[in-house]
DNA sequence: ACAGAAACCGACTCACGCGTCGGATTTTGT
DNA sequence: ACAAAATCCGACGCGTGAGTCGGTTTCTGT
C-alpha cells in the first residue's frame, strides 16, 4: 500500500530505518519545519541516500504517514478480531490497542495528531482520511451494540456516526496532549479515564474493571 | 494582548481586515503553505501594505491566533458568567458558546484546529495555550460540580483535569471534522449530541432539553 | 578476483517566497 | 492650498532548502 516496494530485503529494511528517522524528525520538527538534510542525518546517511529511496519530501511524508496507519490499523483490527463478537468488548479492545500503540511509539502519535491547519493540505487530508478510517470502525460496532441492545438508551437517538468520531477525536486529542508533555497523569490513568467516560457516554451499563487487555508484542 | 496598536481608528480598522483576510487563507492552505503576497491579494493590498502593520509573517500568524483565542475567550467567559452559578450550566454554556462561535467563523475553527504536528513548532503551541485555558475553565467547573455533588459518580474517581481535556479534544475534533466538510450532520444535531455524550459521560442526570441558549450576537 | 549493479555521498543548482526599500499616493493638520 | 505624516505599492535582493548529478563505495554473482 505505501508505494512500490524494492525486493531486495536490505533494502526495505533501510527504507524502514529511513522511515524511523523521518518519523522522529518529523514528530519533533513538524513536516514544515524538518528538511531533508536534518532526517539524513539523524539516520546516519546523506540527502543522496535519502533520496535514492524517496524520490520527494512529499512522498515521504505519505510514507510515514501511510506506514502509521497501517500499522494502527493492522493492529486494532486483529485487537478487534481477538476480542470476539460482542461490540462493546471490541470497541473495548480497539479503544486500548490504540492507547497501548500510540503511548508505546509516540512519534506514531504525533504523525497521526495531525488535523490540522498549520500543515500542508496533502498531509491534513491523508491523515483525516484515516481517522475517517477509525471512526467508521467504531461506528460499526456502535451500530451493532445498538441493536443488540447493550446500551442503555438513556434519551436520544445516539448517531453511531458522531459518537465514534467523537469517541476518535477524544482520544487522539488526549494522547497528543499527553505526548506534547502537557499532561501530567500517568498513561494508565489517562487509559482508565478515557475507558470510563466513552462507556458512560455510551450508557455502557459498567464493570468493575476492564477485561479487554492492551495488546502485548 | 495581541501587540501594538496603532492609535488611529483607521489603522484599526485596517489591521482587522488584514486579520480577516490572513485567517481565510490560512485557513484553507495552512500557515505554512499560505504565502504574504496571497493574503496581501486576499485583502485587496500589496505585500507592502501588509508588512506595514505586521513585521513578519510569524507575528501575522500569532496575532491571527491571538485574535481567535480572544475572541473565543471573551464569548465563553461572558456566557458562563450569564449561566448563573451552576457549574452545569455554566460548563452546558461554554460549550454551546463554543460550537456556536466557531461555527459561525469556520476560519476560527480551522485556526485554533492546530494541535499538530504539520506546522511549525511556534503557532503549535500558542495553540496548545489556548487550549489549555479552555480545559482549565472547565475543570474548574467538574470540580465544583463534583463538590456539589451534582454528579452521580457511577464508579470511578473521575480526574476533572482529564475529563476537560477529553471534553474539549471532542468538541475541538468533531468540529475540526465539520469544517472540513468530513461530517454530513446538521450542526444543530452535533451540538445535541455532543451534549448528550458529555453530560452522560461526566454522570449529570440528564433533563429533557437544553436551557442553556447559545449566545447570539 | 572481477565486472556489473545497487546503494550511497555531498557539492552544486535553482526556484521560491520572505522581507526590504525607494518612491507613489492618500490622509491629516493648518 | 500646502506640507508633513501616514499609508501603501511592487520590483528587487537574498537566504534557504528541495532536488540533481557525477562520482565513490559496497554489494552480488560468477
Amino acid at each position: 500500500m505505501t508505494t512500490t516496494q524494492p525486493r531486495q530485503a536490505r533494502a526495505i529494511e533501510r527504507r524502514e530505518l529511513l522511515l524511523d528517522a523521518a518519523a522522529r524528525v518529523f514528530a519533533q520538527r513538524g513536516y514544515a519545519d524538518a528538511q531533508m538534510d536534518e532526517i539524513a542525518a539523524a539516520a546516519d546517511t546523506s540527502k543522496g541516500g535519502l533520496y535514492f529511496h524517496f524520490p520527494t519530501k512529499e512522498a515521504l511524508i505519505a510514507a510515514v504517514i501511510g506506514r502509521a496507519g497501517d500499522m494502527l490499523r493492522q493492529r486494532v483490527t486483529r485487537a478487534m478480531a481477538d476480542a470476539g463478537s460482542d461490540p462493546v468488548a471490541r470497541a473495548e479492545a480497539a479503544l486500548a490497542t490504540l492507547v497501548e500503540t500510540l503511548t508505546a511509539h509516540r512519534s506514531l502519535a504525533r504523525a497521526l495528531a495531525s488535523e490540522t491547519i498549520g500543515g500542508a493540505a496533502a498531509p491534513r487530508q491523508r491523515v483525516a482520511e484515516i481517522e475517517d478510517e477509525f471512526v467508521e470502525l467504531i461506528a460499526v460496532e456502535l451500530h451493532r451494540a445498538l441493536e443488540l441492545g447493550r446500551l442503555r438508551r438513556l434519551d436520544g437517538p445516539l448517531d453511531p456516526e458522531l459518537t465514534a468520531r467523537a469517541w476518535v477525536g477524544m482520544v487522539q486529542s488526549t494522547l497528543a496532549a499527553w505526548a506534547g508533555g502537557r499532561v501530567n497523569a500517568p498513561i494508565d490513568q489517562i487509559y482508565a479515564e478515557l475507558r470510563r467516560l466513552l462507556l458512560r457516554s455510551a450508557g455502557v451499563p459498567l464493570e468493575p474493571e476492564p477485561h479487554a487487555q492492551p495488546v502485548k508484542e
